[in-house]
RNA sequence: GGGAGCUUAGCUCAGCUGGUUCAGAGCAUCUGCCUUACAAGCAGAGGGUCACUGGUUCGAACCCAGUAGUUCCCACCA
């Protein structure tokens, strides 16, 4: 069979993936064994595949992968979150293509609507996740806004209510006008803009001449305010004690306010005050007992509070209002300011600070647990600086708005009379016997159920618990199984979205941790620093790379550059790398197929001491990752795979064992070398298969056949011997021969088909005449022999236990050879010196630990007999 | 405004408890090779005042202080 010269990932990515799909090796049942769980963080049903949940999702799968091969019972659950605000933005801009107002509609139409799109469109991106080799339990899909995750949130939210940590009130809330909806304080993005600070004379009341001077970034509010607030201690307003001050335009008189909130470096030190619109501005309306006019609808248009500009838009008006008082004469100036502004997270449209009615989760007590198991370990953050800003969250939380004013989500179980009262509970004939105790004359259609629903996060903090069916089924087989889960891989992006609330709810419902490690993983950006957005359009789309370069190419590509927590750089070589790497292993495999076996050949002294060699390489190598999986430093673990891989296994190993090639034909490989190989090869394979799953598999099947259930997905990951390393120091010499050997023929131009003949002449010691085999065929030579005595007309080199001749047959440059000798020499000489100083310092001598000094004391012997070694060649150069 | 982190080769990063001439890896670069596994390759080489300044120490990339630059998080200064 003519196997191709170059891996083609086309033709085994979908072979296998569907391979194990059919088999299953993805599915898991509780069983016998130690659970190893991982729950998605699960992307917006409306979402695409990015170069975020590309690296995230291969975070997970690695491991996944891995414990799965080490024998656990690995579970990796996936699904999508409904994501209200982004999925009814969507929704409303696709009706609206078609003609379609969300108003016109009923809220009953609206969510068939928004139903449909989400089984035409929703969860394509779990399709994508299979193409980049996702191990999902795909059998376990959830979606939060399925009948079973909703009925969780309920009654969670019921449950708290009832626990009195859930409570409604009017409050001043981040509006976002374009979504129509309160969002969060986590939802708020503060961005630094180039504003204008307007000064405005507002007229003292009673006194034709007098005015005070405001400053403000929004005029537009002017039309709202109801006081003017100063600092008490500001002589230059002690004065208006008492006194009132028109508004302008709308010529209302509105109190002097003294409070010590007031910066008085700041603008004029006096602040215009409109609790309808501003946070600060609120409390202090609250504290004074002042007047709310609410100007500005939730639309972000004028409201005819304003009586002037009533339905335009605030930005609009902000502009035209500055106009306009310039014309009255009522601006002193315009001064350009750098000021921050809330945006939405989601809509990216400006936040209004409004007033309005919400339902809230108090914090303070249900973030303690969740706090104190960070700090004391019980939850790793990885990596840790991350505890710090979390410990900062937890500590300032403020109570989080968990209403939103949309139809896409979980319906508020709230219910409502005409008298206004309100029971919480599940339905509405609960909610009539509830009520009914308060409200005799109630009928059941009096009754209205809170038209709001909840906060996407309300549903997904739930998600570790509601997977496992933890709500409707609290001592089910699967919670008690599964849960806690072990790691969470996610951004540090949702920190506090998501993160810091499961773990909440995972201690106030299963009164243990959600998961044991959150992985959080850096950014992906652009080459320029920038993030990767759809807006930017700087982000490559995954699936093409892929198709590019295989999925184990991309994988490989992003966990090149992702140490835990930092930022990733993208750059399309990097799957470049990776896809190279596929090739190269796909080479070895090709090498060592097409060996013919010689069932009779004894094993050459050389090959079996190869053999030697690289089972200690491999070992030593495998605690190594073995280690670096442990710290989740998946990078390090990769790039010393990939090198035990491409140098020790294909550069050293494979060409030490190669047959020789005689009349055009390969000579037979012993068999003992060869199992040993394939061994070696197969161990290989799995080590890589984490991060390749597919040429790992095909690979596994070329070798041998091999039944399903004999597959590398569920092969048992090879295990680190203690071992000692003793071969693979002594090879680290015969490598450095080698080299040696190597670097001769290239500075002399010698090429590589030229045989070469090389003398040792040992000084120390007694020579090892174990590896000469291996130099003699590395190298090229004709012969491996030790002198005694230097060699005329060679090139030499000297290491720490003896010199080496390389006779050459031309003409040998006296000159560059004594002067490349004598940088050696001064090298060592400098060595020799510092160790000397060492040395002879009482201090250090004191100080230090015994081994050192003794150290010190062999590296001071070994410079000495060097430095004698080549003080004698150039010597011997001079004939 | 508060807090945290980072700064090591052209790029991306390692460098554990201060101790081997401790300055390392991969990529990129340069040189020579189309050598029957692989040019998506092989062999070799060159790259760094460890941000800066001072201190502690026998000894500092590592510990301490300050400075500069940079990133992130939090926060209601109009």
């Amino acid at each position: 069979m003519e196997i191709p010269k170059n891996y083609d990932p086309k033709i085994t990515e979908d072979k296998w993936y569907a391979y194990w799909l059919e088999h299953k090796f993805f599915k898991s049942t509780p069983d016998e064994r130690e659970p190893y769980t991982i729950v998605i963080p699960p992307p917006n049903v409306t979402g695409v595949l990015h170069m975020g949940h590309m690296l995230n999702n291969t975070i997970q799968d690695v491991l996944i992968r891995m414990k799965r091969m080490q024998g656990f019972n690995a579970c990796w659950v996936p699904g999508t979150d409904h994501a209200s605000i982004a999925t009814e933005a969507k929704v409303v801009a696709l009706l609206k293509e078609k003609g379609i107002k969300k108003t016109d509609l009923s809220r009953e139409d609206f969510l068939k609507h928004a139903w449909e799109w989400k089984e035409k469109y929703g969860g394509i991106i779990l399709k994508q996740l299979e193409k980049l080799g996702a191990s999902c339990d795909w059998d376990r899909t959830r979606f939060t806004m399925e009948d079973d995750l909703s009925e969780a949130v309920i009654d969670v939210f019921i449950d708290l209510h009832a626990k009195g940590q859930i409570y409604r009130g009017v409050r001043m809330v981040n509006w976002d006008p374009q979504g129509l909806t309160a969002v969060s304080d986590e939802e708020v993005i503060h961005k630094e803009v180039n504003s204008k600070l307007y000064y405005v004379k507002y007229k003292i009341e009673g006194d034709n001449d007098e005015y005070i001077t405001i400053a403000t970034t929004r005029p537009e509010t002017i039309l709202g305010d109801t006081a003017v607030c100063v600092h008490p201690e500001d002589e230059r307003y002690k004065h208006l004690k008492g006194k009132r001050v028109i508004i302008p335009m709308v010529n209302r008189a509105v109190p002097v306010i003294f409070d010590d909130y007031i910066d008085i470096e700041f603008g004029t030190g006096a602040l215009k005050v409109t609790p309808a619109h501003d946070i600060n501005d609120y409390n202090l309306g609250v504290k004074h007992n002042l007047e709310v006019i609410d100007t500005i609808a939730a639309d972000g248009k004028m409201s005819p509070a304003a009586q002037f500009y009533v339905g335009e838009d605030r930005f609009a008006v902000r502009k035209k209002i500055a106009k306009d008082l310039e014309e009255l004469g009522q601006i002193v100036k315009i001064e350009d300011i750098k000021n921050k502004v809330g945006y939405s997270e989601r809509t990216d449209a400006v936040i209004e600070p409004r007033l309005s009615m919400q339902w809230f989760l108090k914090m303070d007590q249900v973030s303690k647990p969740a706090l104190e198991n960070v700090l004391n370990g019980e939850i790793k953050l990885i990596p840790e600086k991350f505890v710090n800003t979390y410990k900062h969250w937890m500590e300032n939380v403020h109570d989080w708005c968990i209403s939103r004013q949309l139809w896409w989500g979980q319906q508020i179980p709230a219910w409502y009379d005409s008298k206004g009262n309100t029971a919480v509970c599940k339905t509405k004939e609960e909610a009539f016997e509830k009520l009914r105790v308060k409200n005799s004359e109630l009928k059941v259609e009096d009754i209205k159920q809170d038209e709001d629903v909840l906060d996407t996060w309300f549903s997904s903090w739930l998600w570790p618990i509601s997977v496992f069916d933890g709500f409707k089924n609290p001592k089910g087989k699967d919670i008690e199984y599964y849960y806690p889960t072990n790691d969470l891989v996610t951004a540090p992006e949702i920190l506090f979205f998501w993160v810091a609330r499961m773990i909440i709810a995972g201690y106030e419902y299963r009164g243990a941790k959600p998961f044991t490690n959150v992985y959080l993983t850096g950014i992906v950006r652009d080459k320029q620093g920038r993030k990767m957005s759809k807006s930017l359009g700087n982000s490559p789309d995954p699936i093409e790379l892929i198709e590019k370069y295989g999925a184990d190419g991309v994988r490989v590509g992003m966990l090149l550059c992702s140490p835990a927590g930092n930022d990733l750089p993208f750059d399309e070589s990097m799957c470049e790398q990776g896809r190279n790497f596929s090739n190269k292993i796909w080479n070895a495999f090709r090498l060592i197929n097409g060996w013919e076996i010689d069932a009779n050949a004894k094993q050459s002294e050389s090959n079996k001491i190869s053999v030697e060699w690289f089972d200690a390489k491999f070992n030593e190598q495998l605690n190594l990752i073995d280690d670096l999986y442990s710290k989740y430093r998946m990078s390090e673990a990769l790039m010393t795979t990939y090198k035990l891989v491409w140098d020790d296994f294909c550069a050293w190993y494979l060409e030490m064992i190669k047959p020789e090639f005689v009349d055009g034909k390969s000579l037979p490989i012993d068999k003992a070398t060869y199992d040993a190989t394939i061994v070696f090869f197969e161990r290989l394979l799995k080590v890589l298969h984490p991060f390749m799953p597919f040429i790992t598999e095909e690979i596994w099947h070329l070798i041998k056949e091999r039944e399903a259930k004999d597959c590398i997905i569920v092969a048992e990951w090879p295990k680190a011997k203690a071992g000692s390393t003793g071969i693979v120091k002594d090879f680290e010499i015969v490598m450095e021969v080698i080299t040696n050997i190597r670097n001769i023929r290239k500075q002399k131009n010698i090429s590589p088909k030229e045989k070469l003949q090389v003398f040792e002449k040992v000084n120390q010691g007694e020579a090892i005449k174990t590896y000469d085999s291996i130099i003699v065929k590395l190298c090229n030579l004709t012969s491996f022999e030790y002198v005694n005595q230097k060699v005329d007309g060679a090139i030499s080199f000297v290491l720490k236990h003896a010199e080496f001749y390389v006779p050459l047959l031309q003409n040998i440059d006296v000159a560059a050879e004594k002067e490349r000798l004598a940088k050696d020499l001064e090298y060592n000489k400098g060595f020799l010196k510092s160790v000397e100083i060492k040395l002879s310092n009482e201090k250090f001598v004191a100080n230090a630990k015994p081994e050192l000094i003794a150290n010190e004391k062999k590296k001071l012997a070994d410079a000495e007999a060097k430095i004698k070694a080549i003080e004698e060649q150039l010597i011997g150069l001079k004939n």
